[in-house]
DNA sequence: GTGCTTTTGTGGTATAATTAACAATATAAA
DNA sequence: TTTATATTGTTAATTATACCACAAAAGCAC
């Protein structure tokens, strides 16, 4: 119960906090403000503070937040202080992009298997020193590798079905690529990455300015 | 002024029920219902009643939607009644690999022109028939072939830069792939779409459903 | 120390989004 | 033709989210 009831918003703008500090330890800065921060973001500083508000208090009054500590808070609150195992599931052309996503390591996230269903990739490497393995043993692989997080690239029709393999290997969390809304029970998240959906919201938006004219 | 003011979520919404009709014709079904809809998906009948009303009355009291009916208003109202053309910025791993997804040229959205800084890859094949160009000529190929959107998947350093870049040859709408809010101008529209922040968003789930055991 | 400036943390308010509720309408069966 | 059932479109209620405003620190200058 360390968390009463986070809104979904908050989490991924905790997430952009968290970028936006890297960055600015990168550059050698060590203090900050809830002003600094909202505007490198183009959002508002009192939403910054609210957002923070919800895990404790982090800043001091009249100064602001010191970088690192608050970086580290972060870093705590969104569970990165270890590192995550995660299967690729679904070798094709974009599962391979993101295996191969230098952001992923960089981030504490380590892909530990990939799995396809298709022959002839297996055994292939899709990442340094992990082999594409065949679906079936997914299950046996998942469990035996602690792996916790599935990156879900499979053609739309396989969706559920794998991922109700998944379920059943305890899977904890899915980072959702099919076009295709997956139901898993509540103690397994999924996060849908849909960029198609996000070019038609920009069509709307162009589309839409065009006929105001 | 067609449209009053209409919510983010709502656009996104439309999207998916556009993709679900699509499906639901694949299947031969040529009636549907929000109830129906809404359950396909997860969501409540009436938020998509809600979500159309915002455009017009398309259903029959007491009957339901005519799937291509709804369809095809739907499909006008997201502005895909057109072709779009698309330019690739940055041909890296994940800028090859979204050019080749096939969902794209599916949906309406044809990869014209691919742009990168580096000399190995220019004249290379990103997409059967069309090859990389260097950086320097996105002005006048942006301009000469009515591309409209761009979308970005440059080095994060790079991102704002090239976003300049794409704003000076009049581009419409930008995927923003890159981990960093990119700034325009309000006639240009932006999508974000960062799929580390979502996996982030996931371990945050995860890490505080096993915190409050 | 006193006053001035800065910036936090937060309670309250405003805005936005979702959901419920229901009258209006359509169909089909009795 | 009436009654029962289905389902829309829309208004009202509820819930969620963002924003404002200000008291409470903190530091600095004098």
């Amino acid at each position: 119960m360390r968390t009463p009831k986070i809104p979904k918003p908050t989490v991924r703008r905790l997430a952009i906090y968290y970028r936006c500090l890297t960055k600015l330890k990168d550059n050698s800065i060590d203090k900050t403000s809830s002003k600094e921060m909202a505007d490198l973001l183009g959002i508002k500083a009192s939403q910054v503070r609210k957002d923070l508000s919800y895990f404790g208090e982090f800043g001091k009054r009249g100064v602001g937040y010191n970088v690192d500590k608050l970086s580290f808070k972060l870093k705590e609150i969104l569970g990165l202080k270890k590192n995550w195992n995660v299967a690729i599931v679904g070798a094709g052309n974009l599962g391979s992009a993101i295996a191969n996503y230098a952001g992923l390591e960089k981030n504490g996230f380590k892909i530990i298997s990939a799995f396809d269903v298709d022959e002839k990739k297996v055994g292939q490497m899709i990442v340094p020193g992990v082999t594409i393995q065949k679906l079936d043993e997914i299950e046996e692989r998942i469990k035996k590798n602690h792996i916790e997080i599935a990156i879900l690239t499979v053609p739309v029709n396989a969706a559920q079905e794998v991922t109700d393999k998944l379920i059943n290997c305890g899977i904890k969390g899915i980072l959702n690529f099919t076009p295709t809304s997956i139901s898993t029970p509540e103690d397994v998240s999924v996060e849908d990455v849909d960029f198609v959906i996000s070019l038609k919201s920009l069509t709307f938006e162009i589309a839409s300015s065009e006929n105001e004219l």
